[in-house]
DNA sequence: ACCGCTGACATAGTCTAACTATGGCAGAGG
DNA sequence: CCTCTGCCATAGTTAGACTATGTCAGCGGT
């Protein structure tokens, strides 16, 4: 990790839950809306996010089908599946979780 | 990571947190007390935390000296610098900081 | 007609750090 | 004596976010 930003392991939850809340989108949405729904503190590198996203396909997360932007540019639009919806559950509750357990730590007395 | 528990870069502020708090500390009892206080959640492995604490003695972060505890054993007391307590304070604000606006984007409408 | 800008995707390679597995040693208690 | 537990340590593996780099197509300006 290089210091900055996206904490390992997160970046999964913040890919689900952007395409949970907006349904098919291609990369460059996923990272921009990322970016400004955090206020531009969480700035998803593409040499993070596409790989991020292959991987999500193999784990079959989401599907992949080739398209075209409004600005008449080809992309390749992202979907969640059944499983992915399910992995988003997951993480969320373990992201809940965690945290939860790291916050009680460090504002412990 | 694997899949379970610690999210890498937080450990150092678990540890670190701990120690402020406590005063002079050995390993065990550092792991111990973050198991403690996260209600189990959180496990520190002897093969995390031990590599994570030399490297901290690197950075400078911490002091040890062998002593003797309680129970009359051999154990490495560890102990804040005042450059320590300076990482404390900046990873906590980056830990506020990078939560919150992990939470903005997974509770976003 | 050209040129550069931006949108969009992709990959190779590096690096941090948490893990598994393993090993050692010393005191305590059966 | 022998095992258990406290306590430290390291080698090796792995995930995944980064940097750097490359591609290609459409658009706008001059």
């Amino acid at each position: 990790m290089h210091r900055d930003e996206i904490p390992p392991g997160t970046l999964y939850l913040l890919i689900l839950k952007t395409l949970a809340r907006s349904g098919e989108m291609h990369g460059y949405e996923i990272a921009n809306s990322i970016q400004r729904i955090s206020d531009d503190v969480l700035q998803v590198e593409e040499g993070s996010l596409y790989p991020a996203l292959q991987r999500m396909l193999i784990k079959g997360w989401v599907t992949a089908k080739w398209g075209t932007t409004a600005g008449n540019r080809r992309a390749r639009y992202y979907e969640l599946t059944a499983a992915g919806r399910k992995q988003l559950a997951l993480e969320m509750s373990q992201f809940e979780r965690v945290i939860g357990a790291i916050t009680r730590v460090i504002e412990a007395v």
